[in-house]
DNA sequence: GTAGGGTTAG
């Protein structure tokens, strides 16, 4: 892509690294013809020539020159104060020290306020306004007195490092020289006072104001939109305008970037039509404002247009439409544009080449990543901390980590970003040892550190330790934002724990955190898995946009309850509403048909996936439908279905059947099922576990003992169920017979009163669900340890009369244990909810939500 | 002389 890049690099010839980072065409190196003639130098002629310097170097060889011939002196309005303009107007740092040098002067001449004022402004506009600062005192101490012109660029120097206390005591000098009815030292105020914060003051100082201009409303919008204001900001604009006064590019920039923060694309039409009705000419910066709202509100084709139809763009719009491709991954598009500006546009820089790399990650392009380098190396941009970043974030989205480690070695000055990009690179490689070890050992974290930890806890199914470093992030006192909560609603979900359900759902309103689509489609699915529809829905329906996946949350939530009805209706609303059903949602929709038993929706959804909404049905989806068949008992037609598929059938679809063989009790046709599936998975423990559960309850212990061998020979373990229970926030988790409790005791008196109990009731224990060769007592004996039971037992004594009782099961619960939840519910009036690993059952009152379908 | 646009990691 870069093989036609004919301007070659030029930063080596211009001496100084600062300006190895600009890019300059090759003209400007070229000496003016005016300084090679032999004509001798006067003073006016030297004058002109300081004018029109553009580098340093040609002002270097003019100030030997005129050094010479004695063409420089100190006297007010000589050449010198020239040559510092004309240098500081080169704009490098390098310059600024050139100009900083040639002022300070040994036989004791004093540097002119003019000079000062000079300086100061180019150190401001460099950004160095700690130099600045310094500067100003320097010449207090001199003795010269500021003037109306040092204040303006004083204050913009303090509001470039956002240095409140030392603008503050600008302002009060100000005062104290009268300074304040200077329009261009007010707005300088306003700006400052907006930059570091306290807009209100700004508003105050242009309240007062007995003059305003156009730069006077424009910084204060401009105010108001920096500081998260916009909605003031574009109020302000409006309140202009009926004022009377007139605004400028400048003006609609500041408001269409407004309009951008807000995601109001309605707002911003309605101003783009103000522009048309002032009959304002469309000037290229506004027009990149226009891109950028276009891009931010979402209208991206809008915004393409635009920049299509624009016919001089400048490098600030090619980068402005580039970053906003990235952030809405359109990765490709980023790539297209960088042809055109290596065609025709200007030559890139590093904020184009940041966003190229970027979407090379994005694409893991690596060929495209690694020209980029190149070319970053060759236009000596690595020196930038970001591109360094992005460079590494890219290699090791390609699978390139050695490439990775090689950069970020290298990087003089690595930030937090840098490693923030390391580890998260290590957590997609699945190193999670040594990116644990990394953020252990970083001196300075901020929240994507946090966040990515986390984020790669619940990825990794590391639930506990997920929240137990969210707790530690509380204690070090650093809120969590969006991605956090998103994370940790996540873990809440998996873990069912419904109290620190709840305690998010505060946290988040307490903080103000924003939910937007990504956490309010966590939130759903949080409450869903832990058991609480009727939370999931309240949040469902508060959320203000939805998209398809928000919708997939809602309609699994349906799915949990096995609520057919609930799960179509909220599918047809989705489709009202205009909003394109995807993959995945089917799966939701298919899951929901499955767990209700209703076989005719389901196979009519199943068949409309493909004529109604062009979706061919993948390998999940025909597993779900073998679900779906096999629990209704239709074993043959699931059977059918598996032999006619398009597609191989993988070890989910066997998996399935061989479920539905155990909940039929075909042993036969089990036989096969699990066959096929050891010859597609065979390290995987839940066959075994399954056939060996399918020998058992048909009383074949020779067949179980042969599974159960085969599992011992293979080193496959299986998994052993347990059962959590959150109690006072604290999760409590129990193994099947297990006794390690600390209120073991307790808990076994409670499970002896319960059996007591249910017997009475008629309650007979159901012995064809324990899976090893015992007699009927240890059976019973086994059957009455199950995991569940232990945390049903603990959450009888350990809450309150009328306070629910909630289960989390890693494993499906066993149909002993969903008889005995029942008549527990009736018995001890209690709710009950089990959530295993594929749907929940609310018990009340002696029955189960599920209608004993499962 | 004051106001404005593009920036990586979760």
């Amino acid at each position: 892509m870069f093989a036609g890049d004919m301007h070659s690099p030029i930063y080596n010839c211009i001496t100084g690294q600062y300006m190895a980072t600009t890019l300059f065409p090759s003209s400007t190196l070229l000496v003016p013809a005016s300084l090679k003639e032999a004509n001798p130098i006067t003073r006016n002629s030297s004058s002109k020539l300081l004018v029109n310097c553009k580098t340093l170097k040609e002002l270097k060889q003019l100030h030997c020159d005129m050094m010479k011939k004695g063409l420089l002196c100190h006297k007010p309005a000589s050449n010198l104060n020239k040559l510092i303009a004309s240098s500081v107007q080169i704009g490098t740092l390098e310059s600024l020290d050139y100009a900083r040098n040639a002022f300070g002067d040994d036989d004791g001449n004093m540097a002119s306020l003019f000079m000062y004022n000079c300086l100061i402004r180019g150190y401001a506009s460099a950004g160095l306004g700690d130099q600045a600062i310094l500067l100003y005192v320097q010449m207090l101490v001199m003795g010269i007195v500021p003037d109306k012109y040092t204040f303006p660029f004083l204050l913009s120097a303090c509001s470039k490092i956002l240095a409140l206390s030392e603008g503050v005591q600008v302002h009060g000098a100000v005062l104290k020289m009268g300074l304040e009815g200077d329009i261009f030292v007010s707005n300088s105020l306003i700006h400052f006072y907006a930059e570091c914060g306290k807009v209100d003051l700004g508003r105050k100082l242009f309240d007062g104001m007995l003059e305003r201009n156009v730069v006077s409303w424009t910084s204060l919008i401009n105010g108001y939109s920096g500081r998260d204001l916009s909605k003031e900001a574009v109020s302000l604009f409006f309140q202009m305008v009926e004022a009377g006064v007139e605004p400028n590019p400048v003006t609609m920039v500041c408001v269409i970037s407004a309009c951008a923060k807000l995601k109001d694309l309605e707002l911003g039409k309605k101003v783009c039509s103000y522009i048309s009705e002032l009959g304002m000419e469309l000037s290229t910066i506004m027009v990149n404002a226009l891109v950028d709202m276009y891009m931010k509100c979402g209208d991206i084709c809008a915004a393409r247009q635009i920049f299509d139809e624009c016919a001089n763009k400048n490098l600030v719009m090619y980068n402005t439409i580039m970053s906003n491709y990235v952030h809405h991954e359109w990765a490709s598009d980023v790539l297209v544009i960088l042809d055109e500006m290596l065609q025709k546009g200007p030559r890139p820089d590093k904020v184009t080449m940041l966003s190229t790399i970027a979407a090379c990650a994005q694409l893991g392009d690596l060929s495209v990543g690694k020209s980029s380098h190149a070319y970053v190396l060759r236009n000596g941009l690595e020196g930038w901390d970001n591109i360094s970043n992005a460079i590494i974030d890219m290699y090791m989205k390609c699978g390139k980590r050695e490439a990775a480690c090689k950069v970020f070695e290298h990087m003089p000055n690595k930030t937090v970003v840098t490693w923030n990009s390391l580890i998260a690179g290590l957590v997609r490689d699945g190193d999670m040892e040594l990116a644990w070890r990394i953020f252990d050992e970083m001196l300075e974290r901020d929240l994507v550190s946090w966040n990515t930890m986390i984020g790669a806890l619940v990825q990794v199914s590391m639930f506990e330790e997920a929240i137990e470093l969210f707790r530690e992030m509380q204690n070090q006192g650093i809120p969590g934002d969006r991605v956090t909560m998103v994370g940790i609603a996540s873990a809440c979900g998996y873990l069912g724990a419904l109290d620190l359900a709840k305690w998010v759902c505060t946290y988040i309103e307490k903080n103000d955190i924003h939910v937007d689509l990504q956490l309010g489609t966590a939130l759903v699915d949080m409450f869903s898995r832990c058991g609480d529809p009727s939370s999931a829905m309240h949040v469902f329906k508060r959320m203000e946009k939805r998209d398809v996946s928000a919708w997939t949350a809602a309609i699994g939530v349906m799915a949990m309850e096995g609520n057919t009805e609930g799960a179509i209706e909220l599918f047809n609303e989705m489709l009202e509403q205009k909003v394109k059903p995807d993959d995945v949602v089917f799966v939701a929709l298919l899951t929901a048909c499955s767990h209700g038993g209703s076989v005719d929706q389901g196979r009519q959804l199943f068949w409309s996936m493909e004529k109604a909404h062009g979706i061919r049905p993948h390998i999940v989806h025909y597993g779900c439908m073998v679900d779906l068949l096999g629990r209704a008992g239709l074993l043959e037609e699931a059977v059918d279905l598996i032999q006619s598929m398009p597609i191989e059938p993988n070890d989910v679809v066997w998996g399935s059947l061989l479920a539905a063989c155990r909940k039929h009790k075909n042993v036969e046709l089990a036989h096969y099922a699990a066959e096929k599936l050891t010859q597609l998975a065979p390290e995987r423990v839940g066959i075994h576990v399954l056939l060996s559960n399918i020998y058992a309850s048909a009383g074949k212990w020779t067949d179980v003992a042969r599974v159960r061998l085969q599992m011992k020979e293979k080193g496959v373990q299986k998994v052993p169920g347990s059962s959590s229970i959150e109690v006072q926030g604290l999760i409590h988790e129990f193994t099947s017979g297990d006794e390690s409790h600390a209120e073991n005791t307790h808990i076994g008196l409670m499970l002896e009163e319960i059996n007591c109990r249910l017997s009475e009731a008629g309650y007979v224990p159901d012995t064809t669900n324990v899976l090893l060769d015992v007699d009927e007592q240890e059976k019973e004996h086994l059957l009455s340890r199950h995991s569940e039971k232990l945390a049903m037992a603990y959450g009888l004594i350990t809450t309150g009369q009328g306070i629910p009782i909630r289960v989390v099961k890693n494993l499906r619960m066993c149909s002993d244990c969903h008889s005995f939840a029942k008549l527990v519910s009736k018995l001890y009036n209690r709710e009950i909810t089990v959530r295993d690993n594929n749907r929940y059952h609310f018990f009340k009152e002696g029955f189960c939500s599920c209608r004993d379908y499962w």
